[in-house]
DNA sequence: CCGAACTTTCACGTAAACGGCAATGTTGCG
DNA sequence: CGCAACATTGCCGTTTACGTGAAAGTTCGG
């Protein structure tokens, strides 16, 4: 029905605006993540496009939840993602290698780092948990002293207005 | 044993200094945060230093949870908060009445500002929870080529060294 | 009442994370 | 091949959230 040029020829590459637009963010943004060392496109147009592929773009949307929902700066996601230099070097050695042992120390590493990430994600929804525990709490005694409020107003019987106070406690 | 100066001889209440040390910042950021409307020390003292009351640091350190934790702007903070002129309004107001009707509306108020403060943290739990999923699904793929490589590895003996890779699959 | 340690209010400086040009090159439908 | 739409690399500007003095006043134990 549409698509003809907002998709490039190339297998499943994407541009930076499309790729942009599709994870919420800019292409401005995009470059200067990249310019962070956090992901390098998969690949350049003739002329030096960058162009991404899937996992890039899957890459590009856990940066943007690392910043905007976990609100990390872009020196711990570099951190978390280890520097993208450090992943394109261990994929390439990787499939350099056909040393099993060196393979399985390689996927070993990737795996350690996934557990590092959820860990310090688990951290932050701790810590964010014990907030909404506290704040539950000061509902509750807000809560109280509403129900109070209404008893009283029960007993003696509303000297005000037309006493439009008989809905429920919450 | 100690403590002498260290707090001020007021009741409970604690310069800035002291509160800044508590909850983990620095006055700077205490007296900015101030600055964009934040808060308001509880009082002051002769010579103008901010005091601090309990509630007070309650408040602080729960601005803290939601800068340094949940990643929020101090913008969003003052949101979340109402902006701490209106609560200075509303428990004046509370105070300056005895209509009950009126002290409802206040507490039911408040009890809505708590209610949005929750659901914002708990948006923000979901997101991270759903980040944390997504790398947990990342991590089973690794973890299951490392599985397949070390069967593989069983099968073939180890043609390398001394075949160091008895340990287990995790 | 004195001095060391704090605090206050300016005021300027800065790192992070982009936004917004400008000048120039690239794509690709018509 | 021509032109509109998009991309690239500078480079400077801006906002946010403080850091860092400077100059002057405040606390308080000795």
């Amino acid at each position: 029905m549409n698509d003809t040029k907002t998709a490039a020829a190339a297998p499943g590459l994407l541009r930076i605006q499309e790729v942009a637009a599709q994870i919420g963010t800019t292409p401005r943004s995009i470059r200067y993540w990249e310019e962070q060392g956090l992901l390098t496109p998969a690949a350049r147009s003739d002329g030096d496009y960058r162009l991404y592929d899937a996992t890039d773009v899957e890459r590009l949307r856990f940066i943007k939840g690392l910043r905007d929902d976990a609100g990390f700066s872009l020196a711990e996601v570099a951190q978390l993602l280890e520097d993208e230099a450090a992943r394109e070097r261990s994929h390439e050695a990787y499939h350099a290698t056909t040393d099993p042992e060196a393979r399985l120390r390689i996927l070993r590493d990737r795996a350690a780092r996934y557990e590092h990430q959820i860990d310090m994600l688990r951290g932050k929804i701790g810590r964010l948990q014990s907030m909404v525990d506290g704040t539950e709490a000061r509902l509750a005694r807000e809560s109280a002293k509403v129900a109070a409020l209404i008893d009283e107003m029960a007993v003696s019987p509303a000297n005000s207005a037309k006493s439009t106070a008989r809905e429920s406690v919450r």
